[in-house]
DNA sequence: CCGTATCCAATAAGATACTG
DNA sequence: CAGTATCTTATTGGATACGG
C-alpha cells in the first residue's frame, strides 16, 4: 500500500508552474489550468452547488470540477460553505479577491467578440449571457432608459437595472424580485443569445411586462466587427 | 508510412475545444492553452526571433514554442515575417488584433499583484516589466513628470515616455533614441524590478543621466495590497 | 543560428463506474 | 446529490538529433 499521496495541488499551487515574476504568468498560476476561470466565472453573480456547476460548464468532468474547486478554494478565491438550515447543502462562492476577477473575464469576452471563429450558437450558461451584458452594453443606445429587466434561466432568476447607461446584474431575491421587473424573458439562455446576439426575432423567447421595453434592451449589446484573415 | 496527419491544430483550431458560446470561454479557446498568452505578451512591444522568446520564456520548450506559433499564427494573432534585406532573419509579430489582447495581460496582470503567493524573486523578461509599468503606473505620483526614460536589457533598448501622468513604452529606434533620454536603466530586467517592486536599492541596476529622475521613476508604480487568507 | 522532428517520461484531462 | 476511484487518452516537457 501506498504511503499518503499529498500533492502540492492539494495545497493550492499548481504542478506545473511558469517560472516567471511577471503577474501575468502568475495570474496564470492561479487561474490557467483549464476550466479554472471558467468555474470562477459561473460564481460571480452568486454561490453554486456542485451540480449546477457541472450543468452549466458543459463538457467538464465531475473528477475535473472536483480538482478545480479544491484549487480554487486553497488558493484563496473560492469558498466552500454551507446553506444555513433547513437546506444545509454545500454551495461554492467566491472570495471577495475571486469576484475580482471579473475584467479578466469581462477583457477576454470583449477580446473575442472580434473573433471570426467564434460561434454562437454554442450552448451559453445564464450567468455567461449576463455577465456578457455587463461587457458588451452600449452606454450610448441604453442612455435613456431606466427600467428593472428580470430573466428566468430554468429555476434560476436574475434581474438586472438598467440606469445612466450602465447595467448592474443580481440574483433575483426579496429585495430584487421578478414580479419588480418591468419586462421578463424567458426561456433557456441560449434563445436569449440567439435574439439579442444572433438577430433572431423576440418570439424565440417568452415575454412578459413590457414588450416594447424588452425589444429595446435586445438592442443595446452591439458587437464589435470582426477581425479579418491577416488579423486587421 | 503513415499518411499526412492533418490535425485541426494545424489549421489553428483547438484539439480541446470549450463547448461553450461564451465570448470568454472562446477566447480561452483561442490563448488559453499553456504557453499561448505569455508568447503573445512577448509581442506586445515587437516582433522577435525564435530564440528570443525561447529564452525569455523560461521553461518553455523548442517543440511548444513551434506549435504555439503555428497556431497563434493560424488563428490570426501572429505573423511570421522576414526582416529585410540584408538580415533577412524570421521574426514574429503580433497582428492589430494580437496586440488588442494587451487589456487581457493587463486585467490579469493587476489581479495577480494582490496574489500572497507572488514571488517576485523569479526571472522576469524585459517585456513583462515594461508592460508591468504600463498596467501599474499610479497617475497622481506620475502627474508632474515630463521625462524620456531609457532602458537596456542586454541588447534590446527600449524608450519610456511618461507625461500627464501616463506612460508609453516603445522599442528604441532612430527616431527614439536612448540617447534622447533623460535617465537611461540598465541590467537584467530582474535587478529593475527587484528595485521598483522589491523596494531594494537603486544601485542595484546602472543608472546614465538624471540619477535624481531614475530614483523617482521607481517609485511609481505602488503595489495593491495583498488579499488575506480568507480572499479579502 | 533557426528552427523542425522524434522519442520518452510525467502529468493532466476525459470517460465511466461507483459509493455514502 | 455530491462527489471518488479507476482507467484511458492527450498534452506537455525534456533531450536529442537533424536539416537549412
Amino acid at each position: 500500500m501506498e504511503l499518503e499521496k499529498i500533492t502540492s495541488a492539494g495545497r493550492g499551487e499548481p504542478k506545473r508552474r511558469y517560472d516567471d515574476a511577471c503577474g501575468t504568468a502568475h495570474a496564470l498560476d492561479l487561474i490557467g489550468e483549464r476550466w479554472a476561470l471558467l468555474v470562477l466565472r459561473e460564481l460571480m453573480l452568486g454561490p453554486r452547488r456542485f451540480t449546477d456547476l457541472k450543468v452549466d460548464l458543459p463538457g467538464i468532468s465531475a473528477n475535473v470540477l472536483t480538482q478545480r474547486l479544491g484549487e480554487l478554494e486553497a488558493r484563496g478565491l473560492v469558498r466552500r460553505r454551507f446553506l444555513p438550515s433547513p437546506t444545509r447543502v454545500a454551495v461554492y462562492e467566491a472570495t471577495a479577491w475571486g469576484l475580482e476577477a471579473e475584467p479578466i473575464v469581462q477583457s477576454l469576452g470583449r477580446w473575442a467578440a472580434r473573433s471570426p471563429a467564434h460561434d454562437p450558437t454554442l450552448p451559453i450558461s445564464g450567468v455567461s449571457i449576463l455577465l456578457s451584458f455587463r461587457t458588451m452594453i452600449d452606454a450610448r443606445r441604453a442612455k435613456g432608459i431606466d427600467a428593472r429587466i428580470g430573466f428566468r434561466f430554468g429555476h434560476d432568476d436574475y434581474v438586472a437595472r438598467i440606469k445612466k447607461g450602465a447595467i448592474k446584474v443580481a440574483r433575483a431575491s426579496e429585495a430584487r424580485p421578478l414580479s419588480g421587473c418591468d419586462a421578463v424573458f424567458s426561456g433557456p439562455p441560449s434563445a436569449l443569445a440567439a435574439v439579442v446576439y444572433g438577430g433572431q426575432p423576440l418570439d424565440l423567447v417568452g415575454v412578459t411586462g413590457d414588450r416594447a421595453l424588452a425589444q429595446r434592451f435586445t438592442t443595446l449589446f452591439p458587437l464589435p466587427p470582426k477581425v479579418g484573415a491577416d488579423g486587421h
